[in-house]
DNA sequence: TCCGTTTATTGACACGGTGTCAATTTACAT
DNA sequence: ATGTAAATTGACACCGTGTCAATAAACGGA
């Protein structure tokens, strides 16, 4: 983790993220990454090891510009289970769009490449955390009618990016309709009431 | 099942689906499937333009091996709304395994190759249309709390093979767990009850 | 049986993209 | 002004797709 104060870096991150978001899933080529930071291509190569991990840097960077601890944290702030539900279902969903193009693209890229698939899989688990915390607490308040890891795998899919890929856009789904409607669900799976 | 005397073609399209099957995602390579063929990677082009059309065969082929139109048929003799539901989500919910090979390795290519795409998207249009049936015979029933559209979108949503994917494959659920569980949420987020 | 046609093989090649390398130039700190 | 780090340039190896031409094998009909 090298702390220099390269800007070179910082702009090869910001001209990847800005590729993989106006392209999601089609992973840019190097060339093009390095035009759009105005770098020689060899110049990544300097800065990345590789082109995934140049895709993996990006999506730290983004974790790190966008604050991902505070988002978790005001979710944490919920008393009750219901409360904390609702609070983590709306920052991660609201999350997800901000991340989505690098997201999908790490999620494709993990199929065949094994340290993408690391990545992505550290991601996903992060998220299961919450996942996990949401029920947990539903369950401290007796209103939970599964099996915690059942509901938790289950909040966990619903939760997933590419259901929301699905909804809001191939299904044309609003933000505001996708976070009501998937809350909706996940309290009549988990709780069996609305 | 597979005839001796199978052709050229249909040696090849078994090779492609026995190593999609066991590696789905990544796309084995042409000379991979030649070699599994028991033929030259150059026989492949004589029977198929391409890389992509010869997936998309494929999958054609194992929707004749298997009998889409069968299975279909199967739900649309369902009488009553929720059974019609049943009947749909227990038929594509075991579909899914059989195909998810080289489904999943169509889904992944779409996302960077137009013919991909097309043939993707054809294929998950025909299955929303069993949504949209499921969903019909229970609004007519008049056990539907949601918006046609909405509810279909739902339905859709969750009958994804990415949804299947995550339960079975990254939360170890059985095929079983798996149709039931769909199976009461959906019931849950289209009619409010199990 | 021979012949013509279709089908398959062989080996070569162009192309595009990743990753490596060496030589060189630019920028900058003191 | 000079030494070092950062960046550029141009070349190259490698891999996988798709194309091509020449050749070989399979097969059906008189």
């Amino acid at each position: 983790m090298s702390r220099e104060n390269s800007s070179t870096r910082e702009r090869i991150l910001n001209a990847a993220w800005k590729l993989l978001d106006s392209n999601p899933g089609t992973a840019a080529r190097m060339s093009d990454i390095a035009k759009a930071a105005g770098v020689s291509r060899q110049a990544l190569y300097l800065h990345f090891p590789n082109r995934t991990e140049l895709f993996i840097a990006t999506t730290r960077h983004q974790d790190e510009v966008f604050g991902v601890q505070n988002m978790l944290s005001a979710s944490r702030a919920a008393t009750s289970g219901e409360d904390r539900l609702a609070a983590f279902v709306t920052a991660w969903g609201n999350y997800i769009p901000k991340i989505f193009g690098v997201a999908k693209t790490l999620m494709i890229m993990s199929e065949t490449d094994a340290d993408a698939a690391g990545a992505w899989h550290e991601r996903m688990a992060d998220m299961r955390e919450g996942c996990a915390a949401a029920v947990a607490a539903l369950a401290r308040d007796g209103v939970l009618i599964k099996e915690q890891k059942d509901a938790t795998d289950l909040l966990w899919t619903l939760l997933s990016i590419t259901t929301w890929e699905q909804l809001t856009r191939l299904c044309d789904w609003s933000q505001d309709r996708y976070i009501n409607e998937i809350l909706r669900v996940a309290r009549l799976a988990l709780c069996g009431r609305a």
